[in-house]
DNA sequence: AACAATTACGGAATCCGTAAAAATT
DNA sequence: AATTTTTACGGATTCCGTAATTGTT
């Protein structure tokens, strides 16, 4: 077996050079890299390294052994990770997802799901599959089922996207709008709206997007201007209030037509772990707002 | 970071329940697991075990860190083989294939070729591709080209079977004969002869084969006997010689006219390598008899 | 002179085995 | 009574740091 401690100096020595700088870095001494690259080499049989007196070089093979000894230490890092994230998850359910409405609808369902529920802030989940092999998270909401033999998907509902629009604009004298409507207009956005980014800029032709962080700095800039501004049938979501409630402007909620503005929403789930999440998919569902 | 054998002992309590005999099979004290046990749940942070005065059993998170932990040791010790394979073959340049052509060719061109030439024994290699990535072989020969980023292949030649009948049978009165020709005959047919086998069961009707391991009791069987044998364009190979040269018996040498009855042999190997097989491959590729 | 690697020696930390205790089947 | 786990204590191994040596730039 090969000592991890003797990996990391193997791998910090293909970083740094010099056995000198490997033991600074590792805030150790120069005799103990040396005796543990010497280690080394005689636990795995082979030479690592071109000795002459006053340097010291990998040689091909050492140079393999520190790509190898780095993926080993990762591997031995994940795996710790992962086994703290499933403990954990044993007592709490995190859930997160690729674009913010299913945790909106989620966030205001709070009461009527289990305590030990998590809601992630985060709304663009960078490795869907990975945090639910990691159990960082144990339900992952996504607009495509992901694919692996391992994690089960339901679909949930559909969101559609719509667009607020000052009523005073020829395309608000409309029932509904298409993406080419709303050509050349300039929209103020949330940066965190995962693939709904991706479908306005492509769809909208010569359209400018203001991206902004805050949620309330957002609020504020929709309030005192005439931007137009997006909404879904789950954002803002209130299931006990009508949609046009929401609106208390001068303008109008139009939703857009095009085949791109409506999403299918999945939940996406390790399969060994449906029986935690069931209970959370089945509210969800029964209080998804199909409009 | 985990250490190894703390690992090993948690893997080992999975497979035999407890501790007791976790001891008795790593040859250690029970005291000593469990003050292991005892220390990876603390280094993890994270209960693994359930415990009762006289019983203790892996919780739910310890099942996991079991199965984990089972891949990290197996990652580590693939990781050492493959280091020492790699050192290995920078002296010497191991050669493997999945049917038995190509290294009857290399054998007859041994003198031509480096001295630190190593052919494997085997014709049936399990895991082509697994075997070049763990450099437990440098170039391996296969009959479909091994697709993956990091290999390359080339074409080396077709290997082309034929049979040797008997000559005063009926179907030996032609120049070429197909699979259809050999129906309901019995052949004698060496084990290790890789994707040949599936060819000829699954193209020749009502067929039967005695597979025989040792070459030499094939040989005494097909002198003393009437059975068909089968051969190839490079077995019995030697490029000083016509192919007629090799029949010594009472029995015609056909071709196989079926497209299944002619291969394609490739050379595979890792693309960082292609300067140490080169040289290989040139000359084979000059010596390969097409006929 | 400064730097890099190695060796020698003593101390510190860790790990292990023996012995004993506690509790269950 | 036999098993299993755990704790306590002492020994042994391993690992590390300081100091000194060698050789190069």
């Amino acid at each position: 077996m090969l000592d991890n401690y003797l990996l990391q100096e193997l791998v910090t020595f293909a970083q740094t050079g010099t056995l000198a700088k490997t033991a600074a870095t590792l805030n150790v001494t120069q005799p103990t890299v040396t005796r543990g690259m010497q280690k080394l080499e005689t636990d795995l049989g082979v030479q690592l390294f071109d000795r002459q007196p006053n340097r010291i070089r990998l040689t091909a093979t050492g140079k393999l052994a520190a790509r190898e000894a780095a993926k080993l230490l990762q591997a031995n890092h994940d795996t710790a990770i992962r086994i703290q994230n499933f403990d954990r998850n044993q007592r709490v359910l995190k859930v997160a997802a690729t674009l913010p409405g299913p945790m909106i609808v989620l966030q205001s369902l709070k009461d009527q799901l289990p305590a030990n529920l998590q809601l992630a802030p985060v709304a663009s989940l960078p490795e869907p599959v990975e945090s639910l092999r990691n159990h960082a998270y144990t339900l992952v909401f996504t607009n495509h089922p992901l694919t692996a033999t391992d994690i089960t998907n339901q679909l949930i509902g559909t969101e559609n996207l719509a667009i607020h629009l000052n009523k005073f604009m020829y395309q608000a004298n409309q029932s509904t709008v298409t993406f080419a409507d709303l050509a050349g207009l300039s929209f103020v956005v949330p940066v965190d709206i995962g693939p709904w980014r991706a479908i306005i800029q492509d769809n909208i032709p010569d359209a400018k997007f203001f991206y902004q962080k805050e949620r309330e700095a957002l609020a504020e800039i929709t309030k005192f201007s005439d931007f137009p501004y997006f909404a879904t049938n789950v954002s803002p979501f209130d299931p006990t209030l009508p949609l046009e409630a929401t609106v208390n402007d001068n303008r109008r909620l139009l939703p857009i037509s095009d085949a791109a503005a409506h999403m299918s929403i999945y939940a996406n789930y390790l399969t060994a772990a449906t029986s935690r999440v069931t209970p959370v998919i089945t509210t969800l569902r029964a209080s998804w707002p199909e409009t």
